[in-house]
DNA sequence: ATAAAAACCCAGTGCCGCTCGGTTTTGTGT
DNA sequence: ACACAAAACCGAGCGGCACTGGGTTTTTAT
C-alpha cells in the first residue's frame, strides 16, 4: 500500500516499529509540515535515504503512523468496537494526548484531496465509522433508548460530525470539554420525556 | 497584521485585490500544500518577489484570503449575522464552492498551532461565532423555540461543531446533505412534543 | 561458505519559500 | 512643471526540503 520493502529480516522489522513510534512523536511535537524527515532519521539513528526503503515518502510514512496508532488504540481497547456510550471515553482519552488528536485533525482535513496518500484511509475509515453508529443506533432505537424521529444514519453523521467539530473547538480552547459535549449530545438524542 | 506595505497608491491597492482574488482561485483549486508562490505571482503577471511586498508570507497570504472571503460573505450577506436558520443556508452556499469549503477545512485545522500565522484569526472567528450562536439561542430559548434542558453555550457548541464535522464527511462522500444535517440537529433542539 | 536479499548510505537534483539590494514607477507638495 | 519620497517591482541567489540513483555493507537461509 506504497509502502516499500517487505521487511522480512528481524532487523529491518524492529526498525520499521521503531520509526512509526519516533515518527508519531515528532508529528504530534512539531505537525505535519512542521517535521523532516532529517529529524526523523537522525533521531532513529539512521539516515534520510534509509527511510525510503521503509516508507515511500513523507505522506506514506504519516499515514502508516495514522493507521498504526488505529490498531493500537483498538487492540488495547478490547476487541470490540465502538458503542455509543464509549465517545465520551473516546474524547476524554484524546483530551490526554493533545499532539496526536491534532495530528489526525489536520491530517483528515488535508486528506481530502484525491491524491493525498492517506484519502483512502480516511474514506475507508469514515464510511466503517459510520456505519457502525448507524447500527448501534439503530438497535438502541428498537430497545427504546433514542428517540425514533430521526433516521440512523443521520443521527451516526450527527454524532461523528460533533465529535470531530468539538475537537477543532477544544484545540483552540482547552477550557471547552469534549466528553461533556459529547454526553450533552446524546442527551439530546434520548425518548423525550 | 504581518501584512506588509501600506498600499497608498491606487496601482497596488487594486494589484492587492487582485492577488486575492487569484490567489484564492490557486488555493482553492491546488490546496495549500499544492500551491507554489510562483505559480500566483505569474497568474497575476509578477514576479515571485514582488508577492513579498504584498504579503509576508505563504501563510500570510492565506490568512488574508480566508479574511477576505469572510468580509466578502457577511457583506453581500446584509449587514446582519448569523441567525440559527441561516446556518442550513451556509452549508448550502459551501457545497457550491468545495474548492473554498476544503481551504477552510485545511486551514482551520493546521492554523491549530499557535505559531501559525492564521491562528488568532481563528481563535477569534471561533470565539465570536460560538458567542453570536449561543446569544441566538439563549433567545430562542426565552420564546419557547428551542428546549430548555441544554445550556446555551453547549447547544453552540453542538451546532458549530456539527457543521465543520459534517464538512469534513461531505468532503469525503459528496453525497452527504450538509444543509439537511444542518436541519436535523435544528430539529433535535426543538422543544419535545 | 556462499549468494541473494535486505538494510543502509553518499552524493546529488530540483523545487520551494524567502531575502537582499537594487531599479523603476507613481503620486504629492511646492 | 519639477523634484523627491514612497511605493511598486525585479534579478539573483540562499538554505532547506522531499526525494532519487547507484552504489556498499549486513543479514540470513541454504
Amino acid at each position: 500500500m506504497g509502502t516499500k520493502a517487505q521487511g522480512t529480516y528481524a532487523k529491518g522489522i524492529e526498525r520499521r516499529r521503531e520509526l512509526l513510534r519516533i515518527a508519531a512523536e515528532v508529528f504530534a511535537a512539531e505537525g505535519f509540515e512542521g517535521t523532516t524527515l532529517k529529524l526523523v532519521a537522525e533521531r532513529a539513528g539512521i539516515k534520510e535515504a534509509t527511510l525510503f526503503h521503509y516508507f515511500s515518502g513523507k505522506q506514506d510514512l504519516l499515514t502508516a503512523v495514522l493507521a498504526d496508532r488505529d490498531e493500537q488504540n483498538s487492540a488495547q481497547h478490547g476487541g470490540s468496537v465502538t458503542s455509543l456510550a464509549d465517545f465520551p471515553g473516546i474524547a476524554e482519552h484524546n483530551e490526554r494526548h493533545p499532539g496526536l488528536t491534532a495530528l489526525f485533525a489536520v491530517a483528515s482535513a488535508t486528506a481530502t484531496r484525491p491524491d493525498h496518500a492517506a484519502h483512502d484511509y480516511f474514506r475507508t475509515r469514515y464510511s466503517w465509522l459510520l456505519g457502525t453508529v448507524e447500527r448501534d443506533i439503530a438497535g438502541a432505537q428498537a430497545r427504546g433508548e433514542i428517540r425514533t424521529d430521526i433516521a440512523p444514519e443521520d443521527a451516526a453523521r450527527l454524532i461523528v460530525g460533533v465529535f470531530d467539530g468539538i475537537q477543532l473547538q477544544w484545540l483552540y480552547d482547552p477550557a471547552t470539554s469534549m466528553p461533556a459535549a459529547l454526553s450533552s449530545v446524546l442527551r439530546l438524542l434520548a425518548p423525550q420525556g
